[in-house]
DNA sequence: ATCCCATGTGTACCAGCGTACACATGGCTG
DNA sequence: CAGCCATGTGTACGCTGGTACACATGGGAT
């Protein structure tokens, strides 16, 4: 198997510090000796662990995705009970994201919208997406998932790009339009967008 | 009066040839240097109108803002006329925008999304995001116009993110919920319980 | 025990960057 | 019509970046 001499932990160290040098210094301040002064390992160690930075960001990107996951797991019992409100659920959880640990979400944003100009990455944003989208697919069909999934980016984009606050009982509002929409209507399976 | 010498439109041409550079390498490749090899200027002349790469953002985000709404006036004649689907109407001029002009929306979402990280840009994507809602808000209330903007947004962002197609018919059955959804009233929704 | 090679290290090269600054030019004000 | 100063130009400096490459080391296969 893969012989790691001396410090086995030496990549997972390298994709930590370039997670806190996008953290502090955003994307434009990633480089390979930013990344290699902060993991305190020598330039060569980052190049030979990770050919480009696409590589790198890939990784650290597979990493935060962790992030919304994790708030989920710990805050979002209520989630998984067939009784709960779904919409209030995800607005107070996206509340707990927003105002638990801004630049954490700042960070994941940031590698998550990267995206867009780096095919590398996309793969691994799909991946995200995909995985927000089934978590809320069990509690409601597919194509009300994805809806919800995409409001939920809309609202944090909005706070996030204009410095606004966050409104937890707006977002319960219209949340529940898209998620109870089809179901009040009286026709309660009507979903087959795709 | 400000005096313009010899070239009247030299500050305009920067600003013309900073989105070329965007649109052909991205944020990141765009320099002091990038900029005045593309508008066919001296290096000093980029530095002399704008003294910050920020600057040239901020000139360049305001001119590509136009881009949705130059398609909403081109092609959006039935966004004011009551009697229109509001949601269809939505649906297809982003379809239009996004199959139409898709380096310019590319284009567009990158300096929009650079906001993240940069608070000089942000007012302008605040702006942007306002002119957007106001639009909608001519048929609407204002929040559900701030949500079916921020439900846009997302929509569009999981297309370009993940390299999928845009799908106009659940583009129009998601939005569809969010703008009739409170059509029994306005703060009464709760009401219908079954 | 020996050798291979994955892993790790140090350094040098060159390109591109922001910035600064001295200088050129000619419309506008007075 | 004379001078000011907004505008425009050319060049140089110091820094940081990606990349390449020669060299070091020691675990494991033989």
């Amino acid at each position: 198997m893969a012989a790691r001499r001396y410090d086995p932990e030496r990549r997972q160290r390298i994709i930590d510090a370039a997670i806190r040098v996008v953290g502090a210094k955003g994307i434009a301040g990633l480089s390979h000796r930013s990344v290699a002064a902060e993991a305190d390992v020598p330039l060569g160690s980052t190049t030979y662990h990770f050919k480009t930075l696409d590589d790198l960001m890939v990784a650290a990107l597979r990493q935060t995705n962790e992030g919304f996951a994790k708030v989920v797991r710990e805050h979002g019992g209520a989630l998984a009970d067939p009784g709960a409100d779904l919409a209030a659920e995800l607005a107070r959880l996206t509340g707990e994201w927003l105002d638990g640990d801004r630049p954490g979400v700042e960070l994941e944003y940031e590698l998550y919208l990267a995206a867009l100009r780096r095919p590398a990455l996309r793969p691994v944003a799909a991946e995200w997406c995909d995985e927000v989208t089934e978590l809320i697919a069990r509690r409601t069909d597919h194509v009300t998932a994805r809806a919800t999934a995409a409001l939920i980016d809309g609202i944090c984009l909005q706070v996030l790009l204009t410095g606004g606050a966050y409104d937890e009982a707006y977002a319960h509002e219209v949340l529940a339009r898209v998620i109870d929409g089809p179901a009040g209507a009286g026709d309660a399976r009507r979903a087959t967008g795709r």
